[in-house]
DNA sequence: CTGCATCCTCCCCGATACTG
DNA sequence: CAGTATCGGGGAGGATGCAG
């Protein structure tokens, strides 16, 4: 009668399910919120994209790409010329979440200063014992 | 000279210092928002915490509390009785970040119905084909 | 140009055992 | 009670090659 483990998969599945720990996974994404705000402005071809967030792999941008689009964040558009054409666009509920991110901005913007000097000084004083 | 390796490198270092992106990657840790959540009503000592949050393991749970203590974000106390008892509680730059908790999960209750629904219905595209 | 498939590596995290 | 140390599996993500 494992009442424990119960207890962690009831747990578990019920984190799973929770709408704010969905949101919260979707943009800690790395990318996700680098795209986003990517798309704010405007639609946007694949290739603008791969070049304005410099560092990521093919893989990643599609992959974040695909997930937006799955979610309904973002619309894919295809134009079926030679070459092909991609555009990406936020969708309104896509646009719906810019406000939230411009909170988090402000947010980091107000207090990520504390932070890091926090962060100096743990790190300072577990340096010195 | 590869200007592309270059741009990148140098990318990363910007999204390395982005405050916005900083915070993202601390709330956006799976176990950082469940953590200030428990704490959001007052100190809490290690064990209630582990037993509030049923499935995290005990490597977690310190590691999570060490960064966010790191960070400011919460106060370590300890009380040298027998045996030891240690209270965690959020400090006032971790209570700051409360209102933009509650935004998030406000968000995440009035759309995330939508997000489920174009999940449903882009899995379904792609099963149909 | 846009995107998928494969391989391969690294690191996150859980499980376990031990300490003050 | 409140941690630390260590090992090992698994998944995330980069590089490369191929396709429409």
């Amino acid at each position: 009668m494992p009442t424990d483990a119960d207890a962690r998969a009831a747990y578990d599945a019920y984190l799973a399910e929770c709408p704010a720990r969905q949101l919260l996974a979707r943009i800690g994404d790395k990318w996700v919120s680098l795209v986003v705000n990517a798309l704010a402005d405007g639609p946007r071809r694949y290739g603008d994209l791969a070049r304005t967030l410099v560092s990521v792999s093919q893989k990643m941008l599609t992959q974040t790409l695909r997930n937006l689009e799955r979610d309904g964040l973002i619309a894919r558009t295809v134009t079926p010329s030679v070459p092909v054409r991609v555009d990406y666009a936020l969708t309104p509920l896509g646009e719906s979440l810019l406000p939230l991110m411009r909170a988090i901005k402000t947010w980091a913007e107000d207090h990520m200063d504390d932070v890091l000097v926090a962060r100096a000084g743990y790190d300072a004083g577990a340096a010195a014992g």
